[in-house]
DNA sequence: ACAGTTAAAGAATGAACGTTCAAGAACAAT
DNA sequence: ATTGTTCTTGAACGTTCATTCTTTAACTGT
């Protein structure tokens, strides 16, 4: 019933993941997702119902999928930075993967925003 | 020679950088700011350029000034969480804060992450 | 063939953004 | 008193933002 859809909605999960990896959330606008998805406006709001929707879905879908913690991490370091104080299901996800991480959460965050940040050891 | 300022620049940054902290980068508009310092927008345009400028001149400001590095690390946390990627000058500043919090400023910055985002020790 | 339903497509919307500008006000120097 | 300079003030600018809407296309069931 109905028209089929025709994009895979995990990778546009994955395409929109990278770019809020690298951009951040506030700095990513919707003109960008909709151009590196390859799906259109109409389209996205159809199947998330906002931006918000699609960064949820992109961190729920990296913080379960994602078996090793340090690749998780990147959107983990988004969502701690720009949204999880003021937005309380991102804060909950949040604390979630945290704490299955350990101990050396905080250690291991830190290095991530180092090295986000283009503060990698040593050379500036 | 010409009209006297009637504003005091140095609470302008520091009512700046309390919003900034706040806020994030992105997420602090050049009204909140005009309403938090008290200053209009002409002279903050006129004393610093731009808000990029604005920011600038809080971290400075915050790395020198401040003794103890805890109080000072909100800023750099916004700092390299939203500019220092894309902003050279942001960077360096940041790297040489970095480095003067020698072995485990990693650490305690990934503490400070985490409180900032509202998931301190505990009670989520 | 024809409803009925869902997706594609992108123009349109209004709010918010950072920034600039023109007018007036307050001072020093002549 | 006048000129030159600097600051104040807030309206206005063009752009970009997230979101909505309308139209058209593609499919299923009858």
């Amino acid at each position: 019933m109905g028209r089929p859809r025709e994009f895979n909605i995990e990778s546009a999960i994955i395409a929109a993941t990278r770019l809020f990896i690298t951009d951040g959330y506030e700095g990513c606008s919707m003109d960008r997702l909709v151009q590196s998805t390859g799906i259109h406006r109409g389209s996205l709001y159809a199947a998330f119902g906002s931006k918000r929707g699609i960064f949820l879905e992109c961190l729920r879908t990296t913080l379960t999928d994602t078996a090793d913690p340090p690749s998780s991490s990147e959107l983990l370091l988004v969502a701690l930075g720009e949204l999880a104080a003021r937005d309380d299901e991102i804060r909950a996800l949040c604390a979630q993967a945290i704490k299955a991480r350990g101990e050396n959460a905080a250690h291991e965050l830190g290095i991530q925003l180092l090295a986000r940040a283009g503060l990698n050891e040593g050379h500036v």
